[in-house]
RNA sequence: GGAGAGGUGGCCGAGUGGCCGAAGGCGCUCCCCUGCUAAGGGAGUAUACCUUGAUCGGUAUCGAGGGUUCGAAUCCCUCCCUCUCCGCCA
């Protein structure tokens, strides 16, 4: 949610800046909804003040023996006035809400013009992608025909270490299957991932919940305007499985409120199952493991203090790219442009992995700022010690990264001629062998 | 699933209809005292919004939402959560 100060004291720069995401901004419609508060909610609070002095009156001669039937007398219409005020005030507080909950929020300067995602801009490239001396398969076909022979397993395998078919005859389609070594570098790469943010990027470790109510998905933005997206339980408490472990662990901090700052920033990483319904996606990437409804994520997710967290923002997205680094998978990162950045983002960051089969860099990663977007509509706090004063927090967060997109890309950037996979030097410890057969 | 007890400020905890935004304590801030440390004394210390140049002032908030009442932390209803015991169970 926007600063409904900052809305109100300049709603044409607010509106300019909103242009930038392709967003318009009804100013004056909020602008007359919001003097019309003012006036009542002005009116209602008199009204108030008045039935609690007067009230107040009635104790006080109650306690002292006096007749109250004339001070009863006084207030009798008082509760019939400030009902029909009170009402009107809701209604509008309610209008103004459900405008101000749906406007996305600013893009900082930084971030380019543009339509969608063909405007993205590049900003760094690492790694050279490899040349193949025979044709490449994508990490489909290579996945059909690992783990067919017996010798590393035990016993006969029961199907191949990526199986689409299986996927859909369990569930549906965009589910799938692993076996063998395929299903055991998905575990690895979880792991491996874990292991260097939390022992040499500084983040701690949490588990947590993959179900979540809808007051956590307010919080991070996803709710009320995204719930197409979303898988939805039906149980009476309307749980949803989670899009992405941003809603679980940045809703940690929602309604608390830091007595300083000496524990920021918080850094967090977690590793959790992504379940997206993809609803409006029903054509793209139909094929592979690039767009599934269940996959999973390592997350990190940051909390800091306002003034760190551009900075803070870098430090996340290289905290992504160094385990592509250490992978040695090729990428590049992308600045997004105002029309294809998220909902809930001041500035984002994507990193795209080189995928050989499709000749092109295909996102793994994607880091976010969200300023103080997310803090104000989960109430996440600190106090200022400088100033003795209660500000919003800045939250980030960023994938780091994407476990099924990281095993596609592993695949394919690794494979042999015979269709095998070489194990990249950082998991073999995690593997314990070298090659995927 | 059954029985019971609870949810109050950063934390602990008192408060069963009116001068209660809430005693007391802890923590924190400032001051005094003090070779250092520790202890001690004094003052202050919820959040959000409205109003104001800033104060002052006002309104709301005692798990959430409704209700009763002139007036609700306190009474009633619904829901959520926590704890104890029993049952069941990965």
């Amino acid at each position: 949610m926007l600063d409904p100060k900052l809305l109100r004291s300049d709603p044409a720069g607010v509106a300019k800046a909103l242009e930038k995401r392709g967003f318009i901004l009804d100013v004056d419609a909020i602008k007359a909804l919001d003097d019309q508060r003012k006036v009542i909610q002005i009116k209602t609070e008199a009204l108030q003040q008045e039935r609690n002095s007067k009230s107040k009156n009635i104790g006080k001669a109650k306690a002292s023996g006096e007749d109250i039937a004339p001070l009863l007398k006084e207030v009798e219409n008082l509760k019939s006035q400030l009902n029909s005020a009170d009402e009107e005030l809701k209604s509008l507080q309610d209008q103004l809400e459900t405008i101000l909950i749906a406007v996305p929020n600013m893009p900082v300067d930084e971030v380019p013009e543009g339509k969608d995602e063909d405007d993205n801009v590049e900003v760094r490239r690492w790694g050279t992608p490899r040349t193949f001396d025979f044709e490449v398969k994508d990490h489909v076909d290579l996945g059909a025909q690992l783990n067919l022979s017996s010798s590393n397993g035990n016993g006969a395998s029961l199907g191949s270490a990526l199986d689409f078919d299986a996927g859909s005859k369990i569930t549906g389609s965009r589910f799938a299957v692993m076996r063998g070594g395929v299903a055991r570098l998905h575990r690895a790469l979880i792991q491996f991932m874990i292991d260097v943010h939390s022992n040499e990027h500084g983040y701690q470790e949490v588990h947590v919940p993959f179900l979540v109510n809808r007051d956590s998905l307010f919080g991070t933005g996803q709710l009320p305007k995204f719930e197409e997206d979303l898988f939805k339980t039906n149980d009476e408490r309307e749980l949803y499985l989670i899009p992405t472990a941003e809603v679980p662990i940045t809703n940690l901090l929602r309604d608390e409120l830091l007595q300083d700052d000496t524990q920021l920033p918080i850094k967090i990483v977690s590793h959790t199952p992504c379940f997206r319904s993809e609803a409006g996606s029903h054509g793209r990437d139909t094929r592979g493991m690039i767009r599934q409804h269940q996959f999973e994520k390592v997350e990190m997710v940051n909390f800091v203090k306002p003034s760190e967290s551009m900075q803070a923002l870098e430090d996340l997205t290289a905290c992504a790219e160094a385990i592509l680094e250490k992978l040695e998978l090729p990428y590049r990162t992308v600045i997004l442009c105002g029309g294809d950045i998220g909902f809930s983002s001041a500035k984002t960051y994507d990193i795209e992995v080189w995928v050989p089969s499709q000749d092109k860099y295909r996102e793994i990663s994607s880091c976010s700022s969200f300023g103080d977007f997310q803090a104000r509509r989960m109430k996440a706090r600190f106090r200022n010690p400088e100033t003795g004063k209660t500000e919003l927090l800045h939250t980030l967060n960023g994938s780091g990264l994407a476990i099924g997109r990281t095993l596609l890309a592993i695949m394919e950037n690794y494979q042999q001629a015979d269709g095998s996979v070489t194990v990249p030097t950082v998991l073999r410890s995690y593997m314990g062998t070298d090659v995927i057969r």
